[in-house]
DNA sequence: GATAGAAGTAAGACCGGTCTGTCTCGGTTG
DNA sequence: CAACCGAGACAGACCGGTCTTACTTCTATC
């Protein structure tokens, strides 16, 4: 055995729900370019909800774990925000880039509590990766945190219509400014 | 006749698209809230494609308008982008808001080269609004410009999936520190 | 201004296709 | 033998789009 089944399938849904949608994509699709039937995938995930809920939690899991990486390295929180910029602007900088996958997720299911769920968690932790960079700049600016992960949500808001990765990069400037400001005026506590 | 056929058709299309979403709703929901046969509707719209690209143009003449009332309108610059966020924040504090048409039609339609096209026309036309406020503000900064609309995207996004409005209001904030530090630090020409 | 015809409309049957989800069957593997 | 699996038929609903039928409304011509 390969893979686990139940990864089999997340692998083949995720790379189809992303690149078409998620209603466009149907079980049928799914379990034809997993190699499994249509009985197996149902006894793993109950129901397509189900799927997508795990698929965007498995997505979750991966974007926050190479988020998490830079704060864990030892580089300053400046590089630190400048590194996580341009991370986003290599994957923008792809033809199959089509935005955040959870606010696509949350466009096309917003009324499915299980999906909704998993992106506001999402969303919600990588404002407290900017949170934890920015109070490692010893200036506990939770104001300019807010407005690092506005810049990167804008960005990748952007690029998912526009096409143009070079948002990210005014993104990228505008994020350094951001924090430049907030270190040079903070308040002592 | 109250209305305009294609109007009355665009109304309880545009409505129901922007609130559920546009593959949740099928031709028959439409027909039914407009009060109009399905032969009608492929009379005016000749097919779904077709109609969601019309209610997008229509969300981008009714948006657009809107912004450039505040640019014809004899505000000063920083007072037109305070207004502006204001403005959304009013939109998005309210329980029917789910962030912006285009950005959700593009999850949904993004192989539509109609839907996108639209989508992307707006997104554009947006930046030049920041845009033309900015060089009335003397300090011909473009850079400044791509960093507002970046911050206008970004509460939406936030929004979109948060469903705290008062995102908004910190994207403001952020928008007027950007202006404050772009005029100050202006470049002579 | 009356009238014939063209055009527009509502209502809904209908078509072929696709959707999610269930079920059966027969094979394979531990 | 028991649990899992692939293949696929099947159900019931819904999809976008076409077409028919009967009715209304507008318009052009006399």
């Amino acid at each position: 055995m390969r893979e686990a089944i139940p990864d089999q399938i997340l692998t083949a849904a995720g790379a189809l729900f992303y690149r078409e949608g998620i209603r466009a994509v149907g079980i049928d699709r799914i379990i034809e370019e997993a190699n499994v039937a249509k009985a197996t995938l149902y006894r793993h995930f109950p129901s397509k909800d189900h799927l997508v809920a795990a698929y965007l939690q498995a997505r979750h899991d991966r974007v926050i774990r190479s988020l998490e990486e830079v704060i864990e390295a030892e580089i300053a929180p400046r590089d630190a925000i400048k590194l996580i910029f341009e991370r986003l602007h290599e994957k923008a900088d792809s033809p199959e880039f089509r935005g955040c996958a959870f606010a696509l997720a949350v466009a096309e299911h917003g009324d499915s509590e299980r999906v909704v769920s998993v992106a506001r968690t999402h969303k919600t932790m990588v404002r407290n990766i900017f949170s934890a960079i920015m109070s490692k700049a010893d200036s506990g600016s939770q104001q300019a945190s807010a407005h690092l992960s506005l810049l990167y949500e804008g960005a990748l808001a952007i690029v998912a219509v526009g096409r143009d990765p070079s948002a990210v990069l005014i993104a990228r400037d505008c994020a350094l400014s951001v924090f430049d400001t907030a270190v040079f005026t903070k308040q002592p506590s």
